[in-house]
DNA sequence: ATTGTCAATGTAAACGTTTACCCGTTTACA
DNA sequence: TGTAAACGGGTAAACGTTTACATTGACAAT
């Protein structure tokens, strides 16, 4: 179909090895015949073939990235920070959609192998035998990103769930709030949303102040589930918290618009803190307070240990854990 | 390195032709010899090597996106349409953004190229003489989504821009606002953020209304400059427009922003309508009126059309324009 | 018994590269 | 001047598939 190596060969009258030797500079050529086939090159528009040559050297030039959702507000922002380095390296990101299903998550890590891509970025929910079986077998050079699984082997890039969750609430407490509720993610292992709770649950025991079940509800970090989450914590209690910590901006933004509907101002009569500081904190009236997760820098850094690792890099680091800070803006209001 | 078809066929006895036709079911094989080479590849956890299978078919399963903006609000969904019906033909999705810079897009369209993509989605911003060149010799079928680019002769799967924002306008008038501002996008060529100012513009005269260059100001669909651009529609006029039109969602959120920072009470005060629907549009308060667009159906119409592109199916459309919709909640006002 | 047909399978070429190996010329140095 | 090293460049094998073509054997028809 289109032109070839061959061609370029032909047409600049020297060898097939000689074109190669040209385009990749593996080797010394002279100029004038350099120019030659510089010249034919740039004449037939000819460009080499991924796929031969991916077959040849045993790498694809494609790395791939497994989410569970797209549509989180943090999404963009970590793609963003893995394109730039993906970019400098001249890769190229294939993306992939697991809904959080972990059959759907289990197929593409299967395509993703027969697609020999170079190495993956994985954003599980959860960590299967079939998850261990996978990697086992087929050691497909992997780093998970924002979750850890621990066990699995796998060099993970993420922030101290456990810490960030305990200064938000901490924050809380600091400002003299003493009835919190959360609005925590689904636990699953050794998850994020697991260890999100976790912090809650130490910064309220080690403040002294008892933890209330009925303050804490599950949510699946989407804006509606955290609506109804907050629903649901206003019809179980009598006494109402007087803040709330979500384990995610989207799912606080649900607790805020259940506020707001039920004429509870913010951060009057009930103080709000979220998790991730993703754009839509800023823009929603009053202005989200937050812990502020560096989702760009989380991608950049898993695609570097992801190169490392590729690289057999012995010496590389095996995880990364990013800093995280606390946003003050205007839902959390301090108690006197 | 991992086990190859050699390996199966050796293991299983027979030959590599017929491990290639049972994983392809391409030729009837005996159901014994089958059930063999089926148990050896489960044995082995054989995977098809997918850049061999290219190299040879000369298609590589992998359809490429390029877009110049991942942080709009409009790319998730735009990716969901685009996956699902990927997904279906079991293809993979190579995502990559230009920022809107031509050279990123030229040089991003020439990796495609080389990659050996069976097919392009391009949101591209303009369409210069080296894109005319890039399609002209490489002939990688494309379809264009979220613009039109006439004379590219490039399919092209978007809605009609012009249309909705004269709708959009005139929705404005049927509420009796007389001074409507605009907040446009950039022009380039046919561009839809031409189109839609050219929808604005008809719009107003065809109600008789004067329209005044002072109450159009040009922002590049980021909330800031819809802020920015906001700023000056005030510092500008003595007399403040009742109504304004932003062609993007995420400028009608900055010039919500702005409005609400210069204790202009909307939309008592002034009435916004936005464009595109995306879910800040409602989580913003109050809640903004827009033009909804199916980003998501958007995205599976232009798989669709690129697939039957890829097929050389003759008969195939070579565009589509989807629907859009007025969505009315609580940002725009009647006036009496 | 001979031929023809058909199904199942094998053989080998081809896809477009990279690269180990080889060969011929030139250069450097004793 | 002779020999070795260095250099430039060509040949061909290999990467892991698919597939056209060839081969085999079984069975039916003559």
């Amino acid at each position: 179909m289109g032109v070839t190596i061959k061609d370029v060969a032909k047409k600049a009258g020297v060898s097939i090895a000689s074109v190669s030797r040209v385009i990749n500079d593996s080797k010394p050529v002279a100029p004038e015949t350099k120019e030659k086939i510089l010249k034919v090159i740039k004449e037939t528009g000819y460009k080499p073939n991924a796929m031969a040559r991916g077959l040849k050297k045993n790498e694809s030039g494609l790395i791939g990235l497994i989410t569970p959702d797209m549509e989180n507000g943090t999404f963009a922002e970590l793609v963003k920070g893995i394109e730039s380095v993906i970019e400098k390296n001249s890769m190229n990101l294939i993306v992939s959609n697991s809904k959080g299903e972990i059959e759907r998550e289990l197929r593409e890590l299967h395509i993703f192998k027969e697609q020999q891509l170079d190495g993956i970025i994985f954003s599980g929910v959860k960590f299967t035998k079939k998850h261990k079986e996978y990697f086992d077998r087929y050691k497909v050079p992997t780093v998970v990103v924002s979750q850890k699984f621990p066990g699995s082997g796998l060099p993970y890039v993420d922030i101290d769930n456990y810490k960030a969750a305990y200064q938000a609430v901490d924050f809380l407490i600091k400002n003299n709030h003493q009835q919190i509720a959360m609005v925590r993610g689904p636990f699953y292992d050794k998850s994020a949303g697991k260890q999100r709770y976790n912090g809650y649950f130490e910064a309220l025991k080690d403040a002294g102040l008892k933890v209330n079940s009925s303050f804490v509800k599950e949510g699946n970090f989407t804006i509606k589930s955290g609506y109804q989450a907050m629903e649901k914590i206003l019809s179980e209690n009598e006494m109402l918290p007087t803040a709330v910590f979500a384990a995610s901006d989207r799912m606080a933004i649900g607790v805020l618009d259940c506020c707001l509907d039920n004429n509870l101002k913010v951060p009057e009569d009930i103080s709000i803190i979220g998790f991730d500081d993703i754009e839509l904190a800023t823009v929603v009236r009053p202005k989200l307070t937050t812990v502020r997760v560096d989702h760009s820098k989380l991608g950049e850094k898993s695609v570097e240990l992801l190169l490392n690792k590729i690289k057999k890099n012995k010496d590389s680091e095996s995880f990364y854990e990013a800093d995280f800070e606390i946003v003050e803006r205007e839902t959390v209001k301090k108690l006197t």
